[in-house]
RNA sequence: GGGGGCGUAGCUCAAUUGGUUAGAGCGCUGCCCUGUCACGGCAGAGGUUGCGGGUUCGAGUCCCGUCGCUCCCGCCA
């Protein structure tokens, strides 16, 4: 009983033709004398008719104890459905299939939850959904992100062959390098004692690839990180990773817009504009507070450091005398505010370091607020115009180091636009994509506690050519050819332009990073060995394929459109994994655990 | 590692703030029903209130611990 058609595929032209379905059972109607079974296949659902007095009372029976989403065969003719019984809401609404033959493929049990209704299926524990991922995935909504995510996919090959790319697979086991995320580790059976480690991105060998003379590479590669899981963030996900040779940042630019651009026309024929906006690190965190802006709402930072510096109000012209910086933002219409949502809000100017967190409540056509009354007239004033401040309105300040004053405010500000959201004060349409680029980032980080530079990115990025005498003088100064493309305030992506001379690798590697030199030759020997043999100029990116699929598909978390996520604890539901092994596996594997036996099990002999 | 939320029937939720035999809708089982499409009607079964302690005359409710799911901070070069 193999299918003739799908069922979402009858119309009135088939009405007279003898077909065949298969599919699950949707749902069944037992009205006594006469039986309706809809069956569904990924397509849609047609309605099949079990008439007494056309089948015999065995399959009439047979058919009338069907659990839903069992899987069946249905052979029948296609006829019209009666005057007045048409059902609008499907395609198949017109017609119907008399069976004549069924044939019971697999009897579904009684079923954990219901999948046949989509508002109840998505309400159901998301922990019981896991479990029953088969059953999950059946539900419209998933089938249709799994269809958006093979779309993308399948585009972007298409694009980037097209634009001259290999795709190559790198090696899954790879070496530990104890910089970044923690890695999987994978015991080796052959050499005892040592271990590969789950790669936390292809970067090392699609540089090795462009000194390989591949000059284009891609790849949809698998990542792995073993670090503690968000909504936006899986142990294993998956990355476009893309590297090419004999380049500078601006091709970069204009392939991944291309490449974005015809992303979103196939998959969700949404028309993506380009160029994209571009903005440097220091204009992302002076205008937004962040190096991933969203850019869909304004409510940006407004820099009072001048208007400031001599104010009677010492909390803030003490920060400008120090050097640091006054801002403000206006939260639009948030003057009714509570006092849990102000203290919420404190917790996140406190948690950078702030004292606290000032503010001017616009109420009444007055300014409420504990500092209003230090403000001159000409400190009044310029907040009133460079704020446009109107009744309801909520201003909020930070004095601080510059990079503390545009973090603690940019925080707020996300805050606050969820708040207004919530309170339906600023709508966002969910058919907009902000796509910029954030350009400039600073090639190094100083990390306080351990006294040392460390890479804002990853220790291969190229500094600005011009700033490349600075990197052992003055570190602070010296730009990273660096760039994240943002959307939405998500971070999509980012990448460089690498060190491709073995010289200033090794500088940055030794002189800036502080790695000892036998250090650096462990764990990066290779890649300055294949430097000196004749290395291009070279750089790249890797965006992240999930979190590009959740924006696509309207997703708040990338478990929906992962056909099998883990938990936040990295656990598999469905298969549940991890689990302990036997113990002959880990004798193989030269490995003792430390931690005890469940009870009933031996413990390691 | 830290903080917040959740956990009651197969599913989604309720239980008057510590008080009788823990309820409802859906699902399930049985019976009835010849044009439904969220079919309808009648009846019924179904509970270790995540687990383990404690307080109390009495705990779904309060306390401690623990497990699981989830969101956030740290972390994610």
């Amino acid at each position: 009983m193999k299918r003739t058609h799908h069922c979402n595929e009858i119309r009135a032209d088939h009405i007279g033709q003898e077909v065949t379905l298969n599919g699950w059972v949707h749902s069944r109607r037992d009205l006594g004398g006469v039986l309706f079974i809809d069956v569904r296949d990924r397509e849609g659902r047609t309605q099949t008719v079990f008439d007494p007095s056309d089948v015999d009372q065995a399959l009439f029976d047979r058919a009338a104890s069907l659990h839903s989403e069992s899987v069946i065969a249905v052979r029948g003719k296609v006829r019209q459905r009666p005057e007045g019984t048409d059902n609008d809401k499907i395609p198949t609404g017109h017609v119907e299939i008399l069976v004549a033959e069924m044939e019971v493929l697999n009897a579904a049990d009684v079923l954990p939850f219901q999948v046949d209704d989509p508002e109840v299926a998505a309400k159901v524990h998301e922990e019981l959904r896991l479990k029953h991922r088969y059953l999950d995935l059946r539900r419209p909504e998933l089938a249709r992100n799994l269809r958006i995510r093979s779309k993308a996919a399948t585009t972007t090959r298409f694009f980037l062959d097209a634009e001259g790319f290999s795709e190559i697979e790198t090696p899954l086991l790879f070496k530990s390098t104890p910089e970044g995320a923690r890695e999987f580790l994978v015991p080796s059976r052959v050499h005892p004692g040592e271990f590969y480690a789950l790669p936390q991105s292809p970067q090392q060998f699609k540089q090795i690839l462009m000194v390989g003379g591949v000059e284009r590479y891609f790849q949809l590669a698998r990542c792995f990180r073993d670090e503690d899981l968000r909504a936006d963030r899986q142990p294993e996900f998956t990355q476009i990773d893309i590297e090419m040779s004999f380049i500078d940042r601006e091709d970069i630019y204009a392939l991944i817009e291309g490449l974005l651009k015809e992303i979103w026309k196939k998959t969700i024929d949404h028309e993506v504009t380009t160029p994209f906006l571009r903005l440097t690190f220091e204009e992302a965190l002076n205008r937004f507070g962040i190096d991933k802006p969203d850019t869909r709402f304004a409510m940006e930072l407004v820099d009072f450091t001048e208007d400031f510096k001599s104010s009677a109000f010492k909390v803030f012209s003490g920060m400008v005398a120090k050097g640091g910086v006054v801002k403000a933002i206006n939260a639009k219409a948030y003057a009714d505010v509570t006092q849990g949502q102000m203290e919420t809000m404190t917790e996140l100017a406190k948690s950078f370091g702030a004292k606290g967190l000032a503010y001017i409540k616009v109420e009444g056509g007055e300014w409420k607020s504990p500092i209003v009354k230090f403000f001159s007239d000409a400190e009044k004033a310029s907040l009133q115009e460079k704020l446009g401040i109107e009744e309801g309105d909520l201003i909020l300040f930070a004095a601080d180091e510059w990079l503390n004053a545009c973090e603690i405010l940019g925080k707020i500000r996300l805050y606050c636009a969820e708040i207004l959201q919530a309170q339906g004060k600023l709508t966002l349409d969910p058919h907009r994509f902000d796509f910029l680029w954030v350009t400039d980032f600073p090639l190094l980080s100083f990390d306080q506690e351990m006294n040392r530079w460390y890479s804002s990115h990853h220790p291969f990025t190229a500094p600005v050519a011009e700033d490349i005498p600075f990197l052992t003088e003055d570190p602070k100064r010296v730009r990273g050819q660096h760039y994240d493309i943002v959307v939405n305030g998500v971070e999509l992506g980012g990448g460089s332009i690498r060190i491709h001379q073995p010289d200033v690798q090794k500088t940055v590697f030794e002189q800036v990073l502080q790695l000892p030199e036998e250090v650096v030759q462990e764990r990066f020997g290779y890649m300055l060995e294949a430097f000196r043999y004749g290395a291009p100029p070279h750089g790249g990116i890797a965006l992240g394929f999930d979190r590009m699929i959740a924006l696509l598909c309207g997703c708040q978390s990338i478990r929906d459109v992962i056909a099998f996520p883990k938990t936040a604890k990295a656990a598999d539901l469905l298969s549940e994994s991890p689990a302990r092994v036997e113990a002959k596996q880990l004798r193989d594997l030269h490995l003792h655990l430390k931690v005890a036996a469940p009870k009933g099990e031996k413990s390691e002999p």
